[in-house]
DNA sequence: GATGATATCGTACACCGTACTAAGATCTAG
DNA sequence: CTAGATCTTAGTACGGTGTACGATATCATC
């Protein structure tokens, strides 16, 4: 276990790098990479082959320079990740003005939420709390509240409401991709997995143990896709908060 | 990229172990572990010092065998960690006679499994899709899938109902057990490590970007704890689904 | 130009999952 | 009862990881 201390240290160093406060100082060769183009190459890198592919060795190989190098930029692996975290937040379409009320705002938060989780599916799996918060995730968190802002909510129910449609659109975008990571790694979609496997299955269950999943039938049949499953679930959850918005008004 | 074929042969291993169909040969020595035991020691390493710490390695030394040994029972890490996971699901009480109404039913499904999370906190890293169903998830699955029934969904309805609730809970409970394993990591409570923090943050935001953040307040002074924040988006998420059901009598 | 801080990066260490192989144990066929 | 087949066990090794350390090259400053 490192020292109290220099856990602070890093963690003040990583807010630097986040919110763009170099100072270093003008002794000594110049640095020929900069923050931005390491952490690029990174997302690029873990865009292309999935966070377990990324590391610090292939990330400097891209750049053409030593495996060490990068240490003079970051502290170390996960403080590189979490400024990958806050780079891609940039991404997000900003202020939604088009949107009319608030229902239909935090609609759109979620889905930009769910479509960058798809444009980086790194996003689900390295997701980290405690992350000291960079200025783009500081933007998302200042939409986000303007979505429920002035409606009649307490300061604490506005920060609620938004830790549940995170929550929520975390959880069903971690599901979703998981199963698109698992086609690529497989290079079997999930139907066509399940034929593989179904016949051993059916040969080991005794669905005499499971009468409701009998009786609702093959649960395969009436599966939805992610999409749908995402849109569905997201409808009822804004449906909670109305509810409560309502009794508050 | 293995063949088709091995991934097929590999996940009905896989499927026996968890289904408990071991029909060994009669040939050779008998084997001096059991599956079970293998898991055990593995659930036991993972709570204790977390899935990073989790290796082959480990787990054959509390068991004192040599590591390769594991390899004749359990075809590679990634299984037994979906061995694993099958196992803990055990632990969740079974049918809930008790509960009146599909909702308070629901409530204690989603408050298990919160619990779930917090005694095996390994369980919202390793989450994986496409592992083959084991008997105890699928107890879990029959005994969700009769909270919903009957009450006049669709069964395709009732499969989106409960992939929505096991979304919330997983998300929800993955942020909550972040939390608490960053403070185990650091030896810092997140109030003492925002403390720490506050004063560099300070420096760099500029609060004028963030009216809305601002004029809500002080996020930390309006934050509640993980099970307060889980219990509002429960209450909210069951309000939406209550809007369905209505919507369907 | 000397000095001292700094960037670069090769090497090394302690891990990891697991493929391979050799050795020993045990059952079955003859 | 023996021989062979077949299994378990486990040591060794390979290619990977993050990163600590130290040597060296490069620059701003005195």
């Amino acid at each position: 276990m490192k020292s109290d201390e220099s856990h602070k240290a890093t963690s003040v160093r990583t807010l630097e790098l986040l919110w763009g406060v170099h100072e270093r100082s003008s002794r000594g060769p110049k640095q020929g990479l900069t923050i931005e183009a390491i952490v690029r190459a990174a997302i690029e890198l873990a865009d292309a082959e999935g966070l377990s592919a990324l590391s610090m060795r292939k990330v400097a190989e891209r750049l053409g320079v030593g495996a060490m190098t990068l240490y003079t930029y970051v502290p170390g692996k996960d403080e590189l990740i979490g400024l990958m975290i806050d780079a891609v937040q940039a991404e997000r379409p900003a202020r939604r003005d088009s949107a009319e009320g608030w229902r239909e705002k935090l609609e759109q938060v979620a889905r930009d939420n769910w479509d960058l989780c798809h444009r980086h599916m790194w996003l689900v799996q390295a997701g980290s709390e405690r992350n000291p918060v960079g200025p783009h995730s500081m933007d998302v968190y200042e939409d986000e509240l303007a979505c429920v802002s002035g409606i009649g909510l307490t300061p604490g129910e506005m920060v609620q409401v938004l830790s549940l449609m995170s929550g929520y659109v975390d959880g069903a975008a971690r599901a979703a991709v998981q199963v698109i990571q698992e086609e690529r790694r497989t290079g079997l979609t999930r139907e066509q997995w399940w034929e593989q496997i179904s016949p051993a299955f059916d040969k080991f269950i005794d669905y005499e143990r499971y009468p409701t999943v009998l009786s609702t039938g093959d649960a395969e049949s009436h599966a939805h896709g992610p999409r749908e499953n995402f849109e569905f679930g997201l409808a009822r959850v804004l449906d909670g908060i109305e509810v409560l918005i309502k009794a508050r008004t």
